[in-house]
DNA sequence: AACAAAACATAGCAAGTTAATATGTTTGCA
DNA sequence: TGCAAACATATTAACTTGCTATGTTTTGTT
């Protein structure tokens, strides 16, 4: 399943705030964007999303920034990707007017089994998790430099 | 997750062919564009990428038309998915550069298991029980008409 | 009070994808 | 020989994606 660079850049900027969720202060979508080396107006519009599914608080006015809404323990990839990946949290509507009875055995046997199958795989993972992972693969590099 | 049309097309079609497979003749491309209602020509272009993917055989000519080249028992639809719906089978690919232990730490955690669980729930589900379930609607539909 | 730094809003645009149509050409049975 | 089918290719309109541009509001700092 290949993601948009939307939901990419959405779980990566997350990453950075978790990874500022301890000391408080909020962090600029300009240190962000230049952190992960993307665009900081593009990313502007993913934070757009990402507040209106209240995952982030935002602070205007010089000093400002953004903030987790809550403990990265409690937000996982699910969360993110739905607000952000339209086509992942919807579902396939019927299609075939004439045989209502092939709409039904399509949604029961494939679409519902599926979207069960995403929900579960992507809510299981935390935003804390994540962090961690990342976080461990860093000294893991840091590691292979001295070696 | 919201397929597309061609993914809803391709798994209708199979049912199509499914339930004549006992029979044995082929199936042309007309007939299955009128039970289901949608466009011959559009169809065909499914059907290219079907037998791109060896799940169908044509017969060309008069009297021609198309078969399973296997069992439904022996076709999933997460066979029938990846040969149409480019998106599903691709992973999602590395996307900072600046921060390589980020990629990683997605990859294992969460695009990984993702594609995972989306095969796993995909292939568990034959076509033949697919066609099985849309008959079952299907003879439930008519029951309800006598009711 | 003025300034600067930030979020926030809206519009636009180029490239790509999707869903579909149009127009043939080949193939092979009757 | 004629016709019915698969097969091939090009075109099109609408939509989506990824990104840029141009502001406006808000608010801490000087």
């Amino acid at each position: 399943m290949k993601l948009s660079a939307k939901g990419r850049y959405g779980l990566a900027a997350m990453t950075q705030l978790a990874m500022n969720y301890h000391a408080g202060g909020p962090v600029t979508i300009i240190k962000i964007s230049e952190r992960l080396g993307i665009s900081k107006i593009y990313l502007e519009q993913v934070f757009s999303l990402l507040k209106r599914a209240k995952l982030v608080r935002s602070i205007k006015g010089s000093q400002g920034g953004y903030q987790l809404a809550r403990e990265p323990e409690r937000i996982t990839a699910y969360d993110i990707l739905a607000a952000i990946e339209l086509a992942l949290s919807e579902t396939t509507a019927p299609a075939f007017d004439k045989l209502p009875a092939l709409d039904e055995a399509l949604a029961k046997t494939i679409y519902e089994p599926l979207d069960t199958a995403i929900r579960e795989s992507l809510s299981s993972t935390t935003l804390a998790e994540l962090t961690a992972a990342a976080e461990r693969e860093n000294r893991e590099e840091v590691m292979m430099f001295y070696i």
